[in-house]
DNA sequence: GTCTATAAAAGGATAGAC
DNA sequence: GTCTATCCTTTTATAGAC
């Protein structure tokens, strides 16, 4: 009797990152995962090392998920136009993805692990500080990508109410842009 | 032999709040908590039904001291420097006592859980419509509470890496502000 | 590459003695 | 109120057969 393969990275990449989806991170168990390959979870361990091998391999798909979606939503565009339709894909990413986007967002790394971290802050940098005039304008990018995180993660643990957020990303964002213009609050 | 008392419920949760900020949320189990205790974890059963009634009484206790703080750093202030008090004493409750913010902050829970979770959102909405002059402003709310906890969670998380948020806290906090409460940001 | 079998650890919870 | 003893469950991970 032969074992013919019935699995690949990507196909555990693919059903792993469903289950995080749909049933959350303590939901992704090599059991869990294994099961819904149809094997057992043991055969796992011969394309990953480890559980931790799996988590790290979702972190860099999330993390060039992100950085593809803030480009191609920017690109050709510039000024205050530019950084809204990167905070509008920005939040459309992680509200779509949100395990994925938790990933990115809730893990002790700043730039060491993924070079995603480093590329996503640039082009943060370069489109905020080309607003603002100010050169290397770290700030400003603090301020915005905390505001833009912020309302991610709190409407995701659904602080806001049944009833929703109501405008204040708009609001916000658009005060915010304005806000960091001005030349009283940079000194 | 007898078995005299050797905890309280006070001890038991003062316990809990020390693992937990010193060695996070995962490390809180019975066990733990009771060898911390010097004593089995089967008796921490006599004072709590179970695991999750301790971190339901933790979180209670948290929202508790939030509430408390925001309200005695602001007793007094108006407008603007209402909300910059309340804001900077969100993030020092925040930086001081992670853990027990993220209890608040990443619960799955709008204002039904505890009743301190709806006199926090009134006490902010009071203060940003206030400076807003617009009546129930909302938006501005949720526009002013994503940027402080987006600022404290990417802190925490070390997202701003080794040389800090610089500034940012100072630069997104008095251009949200500023932003808020010109007319054309708010239609 | 998958399988069975199993080790090893960790955690929640209960029964009944004292 | 605390103790010992125990059960049950879940999970990661390895060894060796096929």
């Amino acid at each position: 009797m032969s074992f013919p393969p019935k699995t690949d990275r990507e196909a555990i990449l693919r059903t792993a990152l469903e289950i995080v989806e749909t049933q959350g991170w303590a939901a992704l168990s090599m059991r869990e995962l294994a099961r819904k390959l149809g094997l057992r979870a043991s055969s796992l361990y011969h394309h990953f090392p480890d559980r931790n091998a799996i988590e790290e391999a979702l972190g860099a798909k999330a993390a060039s998920s992100l950085l593809l979606a803030l480009k191609s939503s920017s690109t050709g565009l510039k000024g205050k136009e530019k950084l809204q339709a990167l905070s509008i894909a920005y939040v459309e990413f992680a509200s779509h993805s949100p395990a994925l986007y938790h990933l990115i967002a809730a893990a002790p790394s700043s730039s060491d692990t993924h070079p995603e971290a480093k590329a996503l802050w640039n082009l943060l940098l370069d489109s905020v500080s080309e607003l603002t005039k100010q050169t290397d304008d770290t700030a400003a990018v603090v301020a915005l990508w905390a505001f833009l995180h912020g309302y991610v993660a709190l409407e995701a643990a659904g602080k806001f109410g049944p009833s929703g957020a109501k405008g204040g990303l708009d609001r916000g964002l658009s005060a915010l842009l304005t806000g960091l213009t001005k030349k009283q609050n940079i000194l």
